[in-house]
RNA sequence: GGAGGAGUUCCCGAGCGGCCAAAGGGGGCAGACUGUAAAUCUGUUGUCACUGACUUCGGUGGUCCGAAUCCACCCUCCUCCA
């Protein structure tokens, strides 16, 4: 317990707020922020993943931010890695690191140290699987799993073809079912976190999605998209995926308006945002700050954590 | 003014006498989640005293054992002729 590397963690849906709160208290708490957000990994991609500009972050250090290149597939497993190391660097140097982010995978996985040497996927296996699920259907997918791993058949529901594939890719290079695999994942946690989470009332946050969207048009969004992702668009494996991107080559294809896209990309984030909070509503560590004053709600619990 | 066509559950849209609270899609809501996670997937979506009852398919009134489906009139919208 005394070792434990002492950490804040504030996450929540897109657009709550995170960012602004993670600066002020990363002022006040002599803090670096730690970003934990799939997207804001892109070099580049500013607009469109909403990424903290200099301004914004107001001088305080921001790590894990354009650590990749849109070209490259990232994942939970390299973040992890990149951001413990982050995070060790900014304890060491004497100050609080604040992860700030709302990719909850990245965030639950970096906090618990999972271990993923487990192997990372094979793209030729992939392949061949994913043909075998178009030629011969998802079932006959499925049935490939329950044969080689009962156990995770009957968690992972056939038409989810990405999961099966990775299940049948586990068992197959490694012989071990998942189950075994995600226990010998688990080791203790080298941290101490304080979980932050700022809620809105539905309404209110989708109203902010819409105007933060609105924003990020004026900004320049279109350019953005027509500079960096149009060029790579086919090699784009994961950057591609990011809201705001796919919705604005369609516009630039001349599928529709751009009214039209707008409207879709405000639509995919307040999915998204409820996704988001389907996943931070199951961690009950987490202190759910009102959206009034947020800072001062955050300050007051951080005074009666150290006092405990 | 005349001739056609259409009005369906939050939206689009199928249904055209019983098996219809009404296909399908969208959206909403809820959930899952360990190497693409801003991804991928699941469930649910008229009301209730919920294995049954009640209200609903533009309105009113009919036909029929029985209507969203047939008939009459009315209202609204669209297309064409004037």
């Amino acid at each position: 317990m005394i070792d434990k590397i002492p950490v804040i963690v504030i996450c929540g849906p897109t657009a709550c707020g995170k960012t602004g709160l993670g600066v002020e208290l990363a002022l006040r708490l002599n803090g670096e922020v730690i970003s934990a957000d799939s997207m804001q990994v892109y070099r580049r991609l500013d607009i469109g993943t909403a990424k903290p500009d200099a301004a914004e972050r107001r001088g305080v250090p921001h790590h894990m931010l354009d650590v990749a290149e849109p070209t490259e597939s990232y994942s939970v497993a390299r973040y992890c890695a990149e951001a413990a190391e982050a995070v060790a660097d900014v304890h060491r140097r004497g100050k609080l690191p604040i992860i700030v982010g709302g990719t909850g995978l990245y965030i639950d996985n970096l906090i618990n140290n999972t271990d993923f040497s487990a192997p990372e996927g094979d793209p030729g296996l992939r392949r061949e699987l994913t043909e075998l699920a178009e030629k011969e259907g998802k079932e006959r997918l499925h049935g490939l799993l329950r044969e080689l791993d009962a156990a995770e058949a009957e968690r992972v529901h056939p038409n989810n073809v990405k999961r099966v594939i990775r299940a049948i890719e586990l068992i197959k290079i490694t012989g071990e079912s998942r189950e075994s695999l995600n226990e010998k994942s688990r080791r203790p946690s080298p941290y101490a976190p304080l979980w932050l989470a700022i809620e809105h009332p539905r309404q209110a946050l989708y109203d902010r999605i819409d105007r933060r969207v609105d924003i990020m048009l004026e900004k320049g969004l279109e350019a953005e998209v027509r500079r960096e992702l149009l060029p790579i668009r086919d090699r784009a494996p994961t950057a591609g995926q990011a809201i705001g991107y796919k919705e604005m080559l369609d516009y630039i294809d001349g599928r529709v308006t751009l009214d039209r896209a707008a409207d879709a990309i405000k639509q995919a984030s307040r999915r998204y945002a409820k996704r988001q909070l389907t996943w931070f509503r199951r961690n009950p560590r987490i202190h759910w700050l009102g959206p009034e004053g947020p800072l001062e709600q955050a300050m007051e619990i951080i005074k009666d954590n150290k006092n405990r």
